[in-house]
DNA sequence: GTGTATTTTCACAAACTATTGAAAGTTCTA
DNA sequence: TAGAACTTTCAATAGTTTGTGAAAATACAC
């Protein structure tokens, strides 16, 4: 395998595991792309590189934008818009955790909170009571620990977060 | 919103988080119903609750079986199988994790393998011997962080990982 | 064994999600 | 303001996942 073909397993790769992490496949695969490109890239070649239509790049680079994992960079004298990845590793994890926090946790949480307003709830069903009150809790301790890592900097995290699994 | 209400809202929360989470939303379903049910239920009784087909009913139970979210429960003199929750929250998300582990985590851990053995891939491409170099840390380091998570008990989750966040 | 209750499988249908490509919109230049 | 270069939108289509229901398999009682 060469230099040329790890890139494009790379690529590959990244697109098959995005679908498993609820990412879009072209997401994926547009992130990597850019990750692994040294410059910036217009949208004409990513579409050529992927082999994908001028809807889908665009989309999937407004999402890519959003998701604070690429920027627009503007070349002097070029209409044309190029894009470039966050390199910084630690930022892009920050980031996808956000996103997922903000998807997957905080829905859970207003739900629970909705939930224990019903009137008598602990009276009436103690089962019941007791799973909502243990899922709320081990979720609000896991959202202000995502909270926190995702406003810590990378120097925290090696540090304590490494002791704790030591 | 009385009791009953409630329960209904929460195995349709349930659910609806489910398919963020990457879990099918009738396999949510069913775990959420068996959470809030004191004793246990036959197929038959979480056909009729949910309204779902039989055949839907016993794939996702089976699923949740391989989880280790539910357990089989044979009744003397019932030829029915019942089924119920492990209740334990604790149980639940070490379980959820290990799953989640596997699916996301592991994949992503062997192709990074697969690539490192690229020859001469940091003489030919800096940026990408980079990425691949920072991707593998993080996701060695989460790889174990989680490991451990799911082999300690909940004793080790309130002291260390509350200590951390605070 | 035979009949009955129950579970499992599987081809097909329905629902959902992603992708395309062409048309509409925008921005810049002269 | 006209026209070129580029970006965005969106209806149609392709692809994927999930759910159904009937038929096959299994387990049990007699």
């Amino acid at each position: 395998m060469d230099v040329k073909e790890g890139k494009e397993k790379f690529v590959q790769a990244w697109g098959t595991l995005g679908s498993n992490w609820g990412v879009n496949r072209t997401m994926a695969q547009v992130h990597a792309l850019l990750l692994i490109t040294p410059g910036s890239l217009s949208a004409e070649a990513i579409m050529e590189d992927l082999k994908i239509s001028r809807g889908n790049a665009n989309m999937n680079i407004r999402a890519l934008i959003d998701w604070g994992l690429i920027y627009k960079e503007l070349k002097p004298g070029e209409r044309k818009e190029f894009f470039i990845a966050e390199k910084d590793m630690w930022e892009v994890m920050k980031s996808i955790i956000a996103q997922r926090k903000k998807k997957e946790l905080e829905p859970l949480l207003k739900v629970l909170d909705e939930i224990t307003e019903v009137e008598g709830l602990c009276q009436h069903s103690s089962e019941f009571c007791n799973v909502v009150r243990d899922i709320k809790m081990f979720s609000c301790k896991a959202d202000s620990a995502l909270e926190k890592l995702t406003k810590a900097d990378s120097n925290w995290f090696v540090g304590t977060f490494l002791k704790m699994i030591k």
